[in-house]
DNA sequence: CACCCGGAAGTTTG
DNA sequence: GCAAACTTCCGGGT
């Protein structure tokens, strides 16, 4: 078992989010794997105890939970936001404290989280039995244990699952059903979490716990243990005929012959398992034509819905690479119909995933326009950064409440930007200090000349002011990059505090909530250009639209910063190595102390895939497509 | 109407 | 940049 390392009280500086607008909290713990399935009823049950012993909660909370481990405890906002700082401590300790007194051992080096899901308010009373959704939107906010360098630990099977003492959850769940979700053996764990059993021997190890068989499948594991491949998944259901035959079985099995029972609940199955929520058994069945020609599966004539494994699938040759489970996808039809993108707030992480995002340099106008231009790109590619276990959280059931899927939630999104007052003074104050630097981020920090910037440390609680109101209260500076880089689902990625934005010298009462800026749910474009001009100087804002995400880009007017740095700035490129691109050298500390005007700043659309310089399309997102057809033709 | 087919293009990931 | 594995869309067929 891992020792337990410090944990991080960063994380628990995220308990107050920015993004926390709702009036009710869940805390939903988890265990090592993220998997609440793990802990028993009574598990959960002393955990939210000592929750409620910790925080005076009400004693209510501890029976809200439904009984499918995914614990939940609904607690008012204002209790929830009064928590110190130092929360994640106390839970932390507190955990330690009664882990004896549970049901059964847990390891200490277990994550140990509290899901934070932003409920409306109208839907709190669905809540209880339904946990939050991958595609929700709901920030994450673990509690990690870190190794002695402040990675979160590594886990190795052995070290950190002990499904052997693993007792069953309430029995209740034994039937699954798609409100309950996808049995998270399908679902994507974290790479560090999974566990690749022995299996060489290839025989079916067959758990007699019904729910640890679905969780993890020794038999089958992928390199990275995540069942992606839409054969696979069929196979899965397959091997546990009876759980899943409402959605295929066997029609001979000898033969690998199988017939799809419900076309459509299976692909609504394969969807959740890939965050499609689109998923229609048309497109499911189109994915299963292909393996026609990769002779892994081929129809069996004459029969309706019915398909024969070519080989065994034990025998199948893998060759995965992409196609992963995507993060919090949202409908494409809704982007488009709406011609809006979606706000930024609400869109998966990996659509801001600079994969395919190419260099400033290949969209429009960024070699001639002979301005250094950085890209705010984010993500983490740190295969171990807790963004990622978060990433592929389980889908537990889907709700309605915290999917953002339908319009209603999608216009009251839009109102919210629609609403937010235009062309406002955007102040931030910092109110607070919570400074916890890794060692790396204090020498870059030292770097700049502190006295005359005021570079907001890691963790740095702000106000997000206009015109006199509060926008949002208590932002963590180092959460708020969070939000950019994971706007949908987690801020949980404060494993790495050097982040760009650390090290920049700031000007006094500058925003440091970037995320805001780059999220046209939350800031107007008027807001936001004000943010870059307040915070960069006087400098286009180019708000622009890559693969219908949004992001800002900002371009660094070359009169006014010299002709020497031309180059493209990733602030995630390559978060293993913290080799940050010399933005300092762009910088000199001298900002304006005062915040420009609307006017000096500059905000237009562009899109990386015309080569035409398209016009300005002032500051209404447009989606994708639709701006494709009105620059390209 | 449900299912089936395969081309074409786009997306996401490793 | 490339490739795998889809996803999305579509026109057409049974």
């Amino acid at each position: 078992m891992c020792s337990v390392s410090p944990w991080s009280m960063t994380d628990s500086i995220n308990l107050r989010t920015p993004t926390m607008q709702s009036t009710c909290v869940h805390l939903v713990p988890n265990t090592l794997a993220l998997r609440p399935t793990q802990w028993t009823s009574q598990d959960v049950k002393a955990w939210l105890r000592f929750c409620v012993e910790e925080f005076s909660l009400s004693p209510n909370c501890v029976d809200k939970f439904d009984m499918n481990g995914k614990a939940l405890c609904l607690l008012e906002r204002k209790d929830f936001m009064e928590r110190s700082p130092a929360c994640g401590d106390v839970l932390y300790n507190a955990f330690k404290k009664h882990q004896h007194q549970w049901s059964r051992q847990i390891p200490t080096d277990c994550y140990v989280g509290l899901q934070l899901v932003t409920v409306p308010p109208n839907q709190q009373n669905d809540v209880i039995s339904s946990p939050p959704t991958q595609g929700s939107k709901s920030p994450y906010i673990s509690i990690l244990p870190r190794n002695k360098d402040g990675i979160v630990s590594k886990m190795s099977c052995s070290e950190s699952m002990d499904s052997s003492s693993s007792q069953p959850m309430d029995s209740k769940e034994s039937n699954i059903s798609l409100s309950q979700g996808v049995p998270t053996s399908m679902l994507s764990p974290a790479p560090s979490e999974r566990c690749t059993s022995d299996s060489e021997n290839g025989s079916p190890q067959h758990n007699s716990d019904p729910e640890m068989e679905a969780e993890f499948d020794p038999e089958h594991p992928t390199d990275d243990g995540v069942c992606r491949l839409l054969w696979e998944f069929i196979y899965q259901l397959l091997l546990d005929g009876e759980k899943y035959s409402k959605f295929v079985l066997w029609e001979s099995e000898k033969d690998l012959t199988f017939r799809i029972n419900n076309p459509n609940e299976l692909a609504e199955f394969w969807g959740k398992q890939k965050n499609r929520t689109n998923m229609t058994y048309e497109k499911l069945s189109r994915a299963l034509r292909y393996y026609y020609k990769m002779d892994i599966i081929k129809k069996v004539p004459g029969k309706r819905l019915t398909y024969q494994f070519l080989q065994h699938p034990k025998k199948i040759r893998k060759g995965q690479r992409g196609a992963r489970p995507h993060c919090n996808r949202i409908p494409v039809n809704g982007e488009i119909q709406s011609s809006e993108p979606i706000p930024i707030a609400l869109r998966p992480s990996s659509a801001l995933s600079g994969t395919k995002s190419p260099p400033i340099s290949s969209g429009v106008n960024a070699d001639n326009c002979s301005q250094r231009s950085f890209q705010i790109s984010s993500e983490y590619k740190t295969s171990e950064s807790p963004s990622n276990i978060n990433c592929i959280l389980p889908p537990v059931n889907v709700h309605e409440s915290t999917d953002y899927e339908n319009l209603e939630n999608k216009m009251a999104a839009r109102q919210e930007v629609e609403n937010y007052p235009q062309n406002s003074l955007l102040v931030v104050q910092k109110i607070s200090e919570e400074i916890e630097c890794d060692n790396a981020g204090e020498k870059n920090l030292n770097k700049y000349n502190r006295s005359d910037v005021s570079t907001p440390p890691y963790g740095t609680d702000i106000n997000l002011q206009a015109n006199g109101i509060i926008l949002s209260q208590s932002l963590s500076y180092a959460s708020s990059f969070s939000c950019v880089s994971r706007p949908s689902q987690t801020l949980t990625n404060m494993d790495e505090p050097s982040v760009l934005y650390d090290r920049l010298p700031l000007p006094q009462h500058t925003i440091v909530q970037r995320s805001t800026s780059l999220s046209p749910k939350r800031l107007s474009p008027e807001a936001a250009s004000h943010f870059c001009t307040s915070l960069h100087g006087p400098k286009e804002a180019h708000y622009r639209q890559q693969t219908a995400y949004p992001y800002v880009q900002l371009h660094l007017p070359q009169h006014q910063y010299g002709s020497s740095h031309s180059h493209h700035y990733y602030p995630f490129q390559d978060s293993h190595s913290h080799s940050y691109q010399p933005i300092s050298n762009m910088y000199q500390p001298e900002f304006p102390r005062e915040v420009a005007t609307p006017q000096e700043a500059h905000l237009s659309v562009k899109y990386e895939t015309c080569d035409e310089q398209p016009e300005d399309l002032s500051i209404k997102p447009i989606a994708r497509k639709m701006l494709q057809q009105k620059t390209c033709g």
